[in-house]
DNA sequence: TGTATACGTGAACAATTGTCCATTGTCAAG
DNA sequence: CTTGACAATGGACAATTGTTCACGTATACA
């Protein structure tokens, strides 16, 4: 099907197929569970009427190196990843982002089993999507009220600040009346500035001075 | 008015000394071997004489909601991380949160400044509120087209997935026809489970069997 | 004073789980 | 044809491991 799964495939090793299913099994198991499968279990999945058929592919396994196992001791594994990892455009410096794979179509594939393949790009919360600051100089309001909900933000969501200067457009937070609010900074050139609340019920225009903007909405963070 | 949206700031009772140094080292445990410990190496480790002893502790933490296991199963643990611990033997590797302060009012202080008074809770996004999880179990889609309107998710937005077993009520990701899309799963008792689009212009029903749910949707971020 | 929580000992039990025995069959290579 | 790797069955055993009961201490609290 799709060209990616298949040369990762058969650059991987000697592993027959039957072997590469029960190490996805096994690697999957533990992605999804956070805890490794037992032996049973993997024979429940693959619906051998005997463990010993997973006792041969773990043998196995271990000999072409793929696994690690500690005898006798439950649901104890380690998997072996010596495929070449490609080269990353991610930054090296992995403290500075929260690094998620954005996966696209999981469709392919394995069925129960997240394909690499199907990863569309990686979401890195605090630098590039949302504004996210190491520096903590950003900030995250939860948002109260019904103020914003034309822009599709809603009562209890977190909104991800940075504080600096607006531009037109901006949904900014802004200090109304003693109280933190979300509007839109509207600039036209040559008019002075103001807010504009995103709901239709509220008033449009609101004044404006220097200490009322205290910075730009990057990200609406909602839990659910 | 949801308590979803509280996120879990205050849910988690506080640990005493002891039960912190257990989870620290159940976390360490996995950190370094890859795998779970089991009860008599958490006895051994403390140097208690009776696994009861460890077990008083899981039992508490799994009380205070610290901890979640699995009835019977050998190392098979599953981590809250409502909070950072304190006391932890594992590296400060700041890859590891990103964490921003949920400011609940600032309306008092100094306009263009962040009081750390106005601090009502911290959000860190890879654990806590968004199901981030530093083992990168958990995955973001991109949501495509309109399926979820109803519950103000959009074209465009990010959804944090953590794969695990759906509840009734849960936003769920799911394999349709191929593809991968956003559900609300529906489970009432006695009753087969469904799935169900947010949108009164869909089909409300759709079939399910154990390949369908990926897993749930714990968060949406959405850039500005 | 009672009661609850935290902390721990000691021993026994039962379930989970890994391991190993013998055996069957296929298939490709020598 | 034989050999070896691969795949799987069936049953039994033993180690690992989670669980529970009975019992003890200390501390804080109303």
């Amino acid at each position: 099907m799709d060209n990616c799964s298949r040369i990762q495939l058969n650059t991987m090793k000697d592993l027959t197929y039957r072997q590469r299913e029960i190490l996805s099994f096994i690697e999957h198991h533990e992605w999804r569970n956070g805890f490794w499968p037992s032996i049973r279990e993997i024979q429940e999945k693959f619906n051998f009427k005997s463990t010993n058929a997973v006792m041969g592919h773990l043998r196995a396994l271990e000999k072409k190196d793929a696994i690690e196992r500690i005898t006798g001791q439950a649901r104890t594994f380690r998997i072996h990843h010596h495929d070449t990892p490609e080269v990353s455009e991610m930054p090296k410096n992995a403290s500075e982002v929260v690094d998620i794979p954005i996966i696209g179509d999981i469709a392919a594939g394995y069925p129960d089993r997240v394909e690499p393949s199907g990863e569309i790009g990686r979401l890195q919360v605090d630098i590039a999507s949302a504004g996210f600051s190491k520096r903590n100089r950003s900030f995250a309001l939860q948002v109260r009220g019904d103020s914003m909900v034309d822009a599709e933000i809603y009562d209890g969501d977190m909104v991800v600040v940075e504080p600096r200067d607006p531009q037109d457009g901006n949904i900014v937070a802004a200090l109304i009346d003693g109280e933190t609010t979300l509007k839109r900074f509207i600039q036209k050139s040559g008019e002075p500035p103001y807010l504009k609340a995103e709901n239709k019920f509220y008033p449009e225009l609101y004044p404006i001075n220097d200490l009322t903007v205290q910075g730009v909405a990057k990200a609406v963070v909602r839990s659910i």
